[in-house]
DNA sequence: ATTTCGATCTCGTTT
DNA sequence: AAACGAGGTCGAAAT
C-alpha cells in the first residue's frame, strides 16, 4: 500500500499482526525505547519491521545494527493516537518497550513468511576443533586429545589432553586473530587445573589461533602459556 | 510493485542503487555468503533490504538479528542470471561476499531516506562512570578518583584512584550483571599496576556493577579483588 | 530461568 | 589499518 492515511495503515498493521505475518512499513517516524537502558530519536525516514515472533527493528538509512529494537518474544499492539500511528511491543523479564511513532507513512506491506531451512555456516570455533581431533599432530607432534568441553572450576576447557611426554596440556580454540582475553581466559583454565590437579602437576596452556596481537603474545610470556598457528579450514 | 517479473524488479532495483535510495524485497530466494566464514541457504520466503551505505541484510521470519548479511562498505550488484534476480554484494578488507538470488519476487520497493537524527541513549557505562566521579563515596566512604583511562601496559584503566589511607584503587566498571570475564579483566589490570608501581604497593581492584554470577563472585574472592553494587542510574 | 561463551559478532575510539 | 573494549550486544547450549 502506497501512501496510505495513518487509519489505512492502522487497519492493515492490525490485520497483519492477527493473521501473524511479517509487516514492513517506511515513514517518518520518533522512537522512543525504555527496559535495559533508556532512548529517545527525534523524527527521521526509517523502515521499520514487525515480526511474528515479536522482533521489532528499525532501521535507518545506514548501518547493519537497527537504530532500535525490540528482541524476539515481545507483543506488538498497534493504535492511532494523535493523528499518528504508534506501534508498541513490549515484552518482560526484562521488562522493555519499544514504541514508534509514525507521523506520515510512505509504504505499508505485509507477508506470509514460510518457515526457512536452517542455515549450514562453515569456519566456526567447532570446524576448528573437529580439525584438531582429526589430526592431533597439527598442534604439535605427540598431543593427544583426552576430552573436549571439560569441566573446571573456571569453566569448560575446549580440549584437554597430554602431551609425548604425559603432561597435562590444556587447548583455547579461537576460530580468528584473538587479543589479551582469549590469554585472560586460557589462563582461568590453567591455574583451575593446577588448583585441581593439585600443584605439582605441570599443566600447559596452548592458545590456538590463526594469530594473536601483539598485547596478547606478551601477555603469553608472561605467563608462561603458548600458541599455536591454526586456522579453522585447510587451505 | 506488487508481483513483478524478475526483469521488472531488476529495472527497479538497478536504477533505485543508483539513485542511492533504500531497496526492501520479498520473495523466494537461495542464499551464499563466503568471506570470514562460508554459509548456503537453501530456498525460502525472506525479506531482502539493501542501503546505500553498502549494507545487505537478508531477514527470515524470526529472531532479531538477519539470517545473513554483508557489512556497510559492501559495492551492491544486481543482474538476470537463468530466469532468476541476483544481487549479489561485495566488498573487500576483508574479502567477502553475499549472494541472494530470487526464483520469485513476490514484492520490490525503494525509498529516499534523509538523514536520521542520531540517538539518544542513557543508562550505559559512561553514565555510571559519570555517576561516580560526582558522587566517589557511593564507591565507598573517601574514595578519591585521580583519573580515568589510565593506561597501564595491560590497558586503559576505567577509574583510578586513592581510598582514605593513600591506597591506590582500581575500578573496573560495567553497566550490568557481569560474569568471569570481567574479573579478568579487572585481574590485568591490578596485575599489570602491582608491575609498574613496584612489588611493595598494596593495589585494591573494585569491580563496580549492579551484580555478579557466582562464578565471578569465586573468582573475585580468589584473587583478593573486591565488589561494589551500583548501577548506570540513580533509583 | 540463569549462566556462560561464541559470533561472518557490530560499533566507536584510539593508536 | 589494526587493536581494544563496550554492547539495550544476540543466540545457543548447558545447568
Amino acid at each position: 500500500m502506497q501512501d496510505p492515511t495513518v487509519t489505512e495503515a492502522a487497519a492493515l498493521v492490525s490485520d497483519a499482526l492477527d493473521r501473524a505475518a511479517l509487516v514492513t512499513l517506511f515513514g517518518r517516524c520518533t522512537v522512543e525505547y525504555e527496559g535495559r537502558a533508556a532512548s529517545e530519536l527525534a523524527p527521521g525516514d526509517r523502515h521499520v519491521m514487525l515480526k511474528p515472533d515479536g522482533t521489532h527493528l528499525v532501521h535507518g538509512d545506514e548501518g547493519q545494527k537497527p537504530v532500535n529494537w525490540q528482541p524476539p518474544g515481545s507483543e506488538h499492539d498497534c493504535r492511532i493516537e494523535d493523528a499518528a500511528l504508534v506501534i508498541e511491543s513490549v515484552r518482560t523479564n526484562p521488562e522493555e518497550r519499544l514504541a514508534v511513532t509514525l507521523s506520515t507513512v510512505v509504504h505499508v506491506a505485509a507477508f506470509d513468511p514460510t518457515d526457512d531451512e536452517s542455515i549450514d555456516l562453515v569456519g566456526t570455533e567447532a570446524d576448528l576443533k573437529r580439525r584438531i581431533l582429526k589430526s592431533p599432530d597439527l598442534v604439535e607432534a605427540g598431543f593427544r586429545p583426552l576430552s573436549t568441553e571439560r569441566e573446571t572450576p573456571a569453566g569448560a576447557v575446549d580440549v584437554y589432553g597430554e602431551d609425548r611426554e604425559g603432561r597435562t596440556v590444556v587447548l583455547e580454540l579461537k576460530r580468528r586473530r584473538v587479543g589479551p582475553d582469549a590469554v585472560g581466559q586460557l589462563n582461568r583454565y590453567v591455574e583451575a587445573l593446577e588448583r585441581d590437579l593439585h600443584a605439582d602437576a605441570e599443566i600447559r596452556g596452548v592458545l590456538v589461533a590463526p594469530s594473536v596481537t601483539e598485547r596478547a603474545k606478551a601477555l603469553l610470556a608472561e605467563r608462561g602459556l603458548e600458541f599455536v598457528s591454526l586456522t579453522p579450514q585447510a587451505d
